[in-house]
DNA sequence: CGGGAGATGGGCT
DNA sequence: GCCCATCTCCCGA
């Protein structure tokens, strides 16, 4: 899924208009001999929608001051996920820029989504959207394009934990600017 | 540009 | 108490 999931939009309809972006990097989250994953540890309070069905939004707190924002993709009762950890922006680049208080600076478009929380922001996706369902709803995905091939995907470690470092469960789309980092 | 420190609060031991 | 799927700012090159 963390694969297929690349190309995908993600689109958010505010009251401020359509925002977007197209999904160029992922990892995935697993359910089984992944000490990194949230569901790890069993159910809880925080890790219960990464327990429901697939196909919706499972944000959680992070840092003190970020959300990140992950796609629930196995069945109900299966913990499994996949972080949404850079997207090339698309439509409502005026308004990304604002969320990102960049509006009038000289700030690089590859800049205003290339991290799991600066997307978040970018896209003003709040805490009160995690459980929602990505197929009909304000916040969705939208497929725009073919499938990404194997060939056009690169694979390494994923960024930022402490356990299971080496696993190869980080995707993203080869030769894109827009990824969160090389 | 690249690296390092600090911010800041919920979740879990 | 400590950890944390991160970001921004500031420094030097």
């Amino acid at each position: 899924m963390a694969r297929d999931l690349l190309g995908y939009l993600l689109v958010h309809e505010t009251s401020a208009g359509r925002i977007s972006g197209r999904i160029v990097e992922t990892e995935a989250y697993l359910s089984e001999d992944d000490p990194a994953c949230h569901a790890h540890r069993g159910e809880t309070k925080r890790t219960a929608v990464m327990f429901g069905p697939p196909g919706h939004a499972y944000i959680y707190f992070i840092y003190g001051m970020y959300y990140c924002f992950n796609v629930v993709t196995e069945k109900p009762g299966v913990g499994e996920a996949v972080l949404i950890r850079a997207l090339e922006p698309v439509d409502g680049i005026d308004i990304m820029m604002k969320r990102r208080s960049l509006a009038g600076k000289l700030t690089p478009l590859r800049s205003l989504c290339n991290g799991p929380a600066k997307l978040v922001m970018a896209l003003d996706i709040g805490r009160d959207l995690n459980g929602v369902s990505l197929l009909n709803g304000p916040l969705r995905l939208e497929r725009a394009t073919k499938k990404i091939s194997d060939d056009n995907i690169v694979v390494t470690k994923r960024v930022g934990i402490s356990v299971a470092q080496d696993l190869p469960l980080r995707f993203y789309i080869k030769g894109s600017e827009f990824i969160s980092k090389k």
